[in-house]
RNA sequence: UCCCCUGUAGCUCAGUCGGUAGAGCAAGUGGCUGUUAACCACUGGGUCGUAGGUUCGAGUCCUACCGGGGGAGCCA
């Protein structure tokens, strides 16, 4: 394989002839002299090449040598007398391998907006923004790989098809082979029984109860992977197709549970910051001023711990105006958190002991039978980022709540089971991957930290 | 799903009181011995989202639909 870009770019300007395979980002033509940038998206940096036009060969291209068309350029590696770059290649033969007409090829040499890019999905990563994007969410990736590997977690696959229908976190996409235009009825409702699975089937929306099963098991376990929410909602913080992070630990309790949390986001921002630095200076210069210094700050430094109750306290005793009063029992409202995390602590924020009703059936119930053992962690700008708690390891009091949901125990029977046998106190939480590369990269809309964003009415690619 | 904003050149936008279309960037041509957001000059470029309506006359006002954005809810 020829050297990368980014290789090259590392090298010394010693004159040594070499390929250089790329796109062409921009050109500018002085006389007697042009330059070409070609980028080939191993790092953000451009490779610049010096073209002497009276060189043979280059009257044949440079019609062909516009912005987007692909080349392979062979020349000496010298060191640049220019500003801006520390090496460049001194052109001694051009192939253009695909051409990009000027006047169909959508991307310029100039700005473009994140919501015409969206429109040309299959194109856009070749920009500067995306191509930054995809290379942060590929590192993050292989991060928290790292955090839970180094860890002892085990990395589980959870099922993408599932058939229980009442995991509660939200609407589902259901799988089917029925024929949609003549479905099998008994009675006047659809026959499942005669559906691939013999049952209904959806679309997973979380896998954290199959996880449970895995840690009641291999003590520390993590699924990574798609989840889906077939939701009508339409915000820059939603997606129908979402990957999710779902540690799980045996033997953990709530504390436990908040330490890991904590541990991993700022392993995960030290991690970019170090990997990932011209990236990184790229959004902190020309997406999101600052993001770089507020990562750093907050891998150094420890989260803020409340419980839900003094966080109603602060909000009170702050006397600002809400949208909607607090008090206590209220689910908390974006404008809440957010006043929390910017306004009052200015940092993350972790919240504990909400009160059962505003929370899922599997939280461990506190003493005093009105609060259940969920963490919730707030940063500033985007709010929830992770959600998790101790589970309820009592299986009658797990029974019950799953009865005061208005769930049916019997579709529960197997996670039930976890508390028949060998039932442990353990622990866990769900994060979004996107929102977690929202908050890194500062990139404000949630469908441009994703390749091909899947949401409502939005499935073009 | 609800509320608000928006749709005009390839892109980003301006367009006053309703009187017949503008800029910047991009592109093309020419200029400039090394540029890097290149620079200077000139040129071309429009079914004003779609369909109706009001009017002598609609980019502009009204209605519906479609697309995009922001916020809320739901949530990760």
């Amino acid at each position: 394989m020829k050297a990368t870009i980014k290789e090259i770019l590392g090298m010394q300007g010693d004159g040594r002839v070499i390929p250089a395979e790329g796109w062409v980002r921009t050109r500018r033509d002085s006389k007697g002299v042009t330059f070409l940038e070609i980028n080939d998206g191993s790092t953000i940096k451009n490779l610049q090449v010096v073209i002497d036009q009276g060189f043979g060969g280059f009257d044949a291209v440079t019609a062909n040598l516009t912005t987007g068309s692909s080349v392979v350029v062979t020349g000496k590696l010298i060191a640049s007398p220019g500003q801006g770059q520390a090496v460049e290649i001194a052109a001694e033969s051009i192939e253009i391998l695909g051409t990009a007409p000027v006047d169909e090829f959508p991307l310029q040499k100039k700005k473009h907006s994140f919501e015409f890019l969206r429109e040309i999905a299959h194109i856009r990563p070749r920009t500067n923004s995306f191509g930054a994007v995809a290379r942060v969410r590929n590192a993050m990736s292989f991060a928290i790989h790292s955090f839970f590997q180094e860890r002892g977690f085990i990395y589980v696959h959870t099922p993408i098809i599932t058939g229980s229908d009442a995991e509660g976190a939200g609407e589902m996409f259901q799988v089917t082979t029925l024929p949609l235009e003549k479905v099998p009825l008994v009675e006047g409702r659809v026959d499942f029984g005669q559906d691939f699975f013999g049952k209904k089937a959806s679309l997973t929306v979380s896998g954290q109860l199959e996880g449970e099963t895995y840690a009641c098991a291999l003590k520390n376990i993590y699924t990574f992977g798609p989840t889906f929410r077939a939701e009508n909602s339409n915000t820059s913080r939603h997606l129908a197709e979402f990957w999710m992070i779902e540690p799980e630990m045996a033997f953990c309790d709530i504390t436990g549970n908040m330490d890991i949390a904590e541990d991993f986001l700022k392993y995960i921002f030290a991690y970019v910051l170090e990997k990932c630095p011209d990236d990184m200076d790229f959004f902190d210069s020309r997406i999101s001023k600052g993001v770089i210094d507020n990562l750093r700050q907050i891998a150094g430094s420890s989260f803020k711990r409340i419980s839900y109750t003094e966080a109603v306290d602060q909000l009170q005793k702050s006397k600002a105006s809400f949208e909607f009063p607090v008090s206590w029992g209220i689910d908390l409202q974006s404008e809440h958190e957010k006043f929390l995390t910017e306004q009052i602590y200015r940092q993350p924020v972790i919240i504990t002991d909400y009160p059962k009703q505003i929370k899922a059936f599997y939280m461990k119930l506190n003493d005093d039978n009105d609060t259940v053992r969920a963490m919730d962690i707030l940063v500033p700008r985007l709010g929830e980022i992770v959600g998790g708690s101790e589970r309820e390891a009592d299986y009658d009091r797990l029974k019950n709540r799953i009865v005061e949901c208005g769930l049916n125990p019997d579709d529960y029977w197997w996670y039930l089971d976890l508390r028949r046998y060998g039932s442990v106190p353990h622990s866990g939480f769900g994060l979004g991957f996107e929102r977690l590369i929202q908050f890194v990269t500062g990139m404000q809309n949630i469908r441009d930290v994703i390749p091909y964003p899947r949401a409502v009415n939005t499935l073009e690619f």
